[in-house]
DNA sequence: GTACATACTGACACGGTTGTCAATAGTAAT
DNA sequence: ATTACTATTGACAACCGTGTCAGTATGTAC
């Protein structure tokens, strides 16, 4: 009845992030100390994801990674420690996407893709992991003023509004407000963000498949399409 | 050192929800059942608000009741009993709001009100507890099948759609797709759940007071009463 | 090869939390 | 008053997760 006779339940499904190295029966493998960090904190993402908060257990983390859980102390001090870290990569992880995903669409092609770029921002931002993070952080109150999303939706917001404000000249339109632009940002985010924690129970509430959510998506970003160009038209 | 000096602390903000009754040394305090689930399950709820889902332990919250923990026990037999009675009752409670919500305006006055009804539906998701509560429970993959919502976007939404049909009606307008009200109950829904998440800290950035705050829902509620009116339009 | 730094381990200590149990004390009915 | 019922309690037991420690093994520099 102890607790060894379970080894990682159910953890078969897995991606190949997590590369479980079979441990020999006595050699020890020895990684460097910044691949160690990274496969810890690859499995401790996978189980928060998959679990919620109580899912983040240094022994479980550590049989995951197939080392000992002092292991995991050796390289975060303490539990605190790894969620910190955890935190701070998943962040700066965010930040890095959400701003590929802006500069990609201000290269070549058009400018007017503004909504595409919204479904970008959408599809990064839901991702189920980061916000599963992210809203889990929040819930337990941790980084108040951290680099979590920095001053990622004003950036964003900026940028989107320089697009609006040049399309708006193309066409000799009257700009747009700027406060217009933040409230298109942060419906966008909160969206995004209420659609990784409970879009999967809703769509499926609502007899939505996979197409439906689809549908939704871009419905959404039709949505904030038109609304950016009524607001000149009127 | 024991437990017994250190009585409630910091707990003198909250509501009145919570009858801190000061238990004289040796009278003890008899509720009837009903009344001691209920102060259990408010005290209980206030520390997941306040604290996320690790705020939830039995000691703490019989302290905060003025009752020792295996009383707790008593009445919901686990701590995985209170908290299956937590979200049974917080769920319940905001189906109620909902209905209410929507009761409220089709009775008298104009049935135009849709807006308005939005906003009342998104006040009442975004507030801060039951979010926490729900998505809490949705990150720690409890009640799949639920009553959390139960059909209740789907109800939401019927409601909505007869309103967008009798107004069409009444205009003569063509009348809208069904899916179309589906995705305005459905983005509220998503939106309100972010921004009771994340809606504190992205405003903060965004440098938004709460008159701010206030001005995006009213922009918000405006976009999708604006996009009600356009779909007929076109 | 030898020495050094350090990733890693097993065993254990410690604190905190849930849950059990026998006993106590309000409350209502007879 | 006596009785029956049960809400409530203090003390204790069992468990679990974090963190410590002294020691081991592996890679690297010389």
């Amino acid at each position: 009845m102890s607790s060894a006779a379970k080894s990682t339940p159910g953890e078969g499904q897995g991606e190949a992030t997590v590369q479980i190295e079979r441990k020999r029966e006595v050699k020890r493998i020895r990684r460097s100390a910044d691949e160690a960090r990274r496969l810890i904190l690859d499995a401790a993402e996978e189980r928060l994801a998959a679990q919620g908060p109580e899912g983040i257990r240094l022994q479980d983390i550590a049989r995951d990674v197939g080392i000992s859980h002092p292991a995991i102390l050796h390289h975060f001090e303490s539990r605190e420690g790894l969620v910190r870290a955890l935190i701070a990569r998943t962040s700066t992880q965010l930040r890095d996407k959400m701003l590929t995903a802006l500069q990609s669409k201000h290269n070549g092609e058009d400018v007017v893709e503004a909504n595409e770029l919204i479904s970008n921002v959408f599809e990064t931002l839901s991702d189920r992991g980061t916000a599963r993070l992210l809203s889990w952080m929040l819930l337990t109150g941790r980084s108040p003023e951290n680099s979590t999303s920095g001053a990622l939706v004003t950036e964003i917001a900026d940028e989107l509004h320089l697009r609006r404000k040049e399309d708006a000249a193309k066409n000799a339109k009257a700009a747009p407000e700027r406060e217009d632009t933040l409230f298109m940002a942060i419906l966008t985010a909160n969206a995004a963000f209420g659609d990784a924690i409970i879009g999967r129970e809703l769509a499926a509430e609502a007899g939505l498949d996979q197409a439906g959510v689809a549908r939704f998506r871009a419905w959404f970003a039709k949505l904030l399409h038109d609304h950016a160009g009524d607001v000149n038209k009127s």
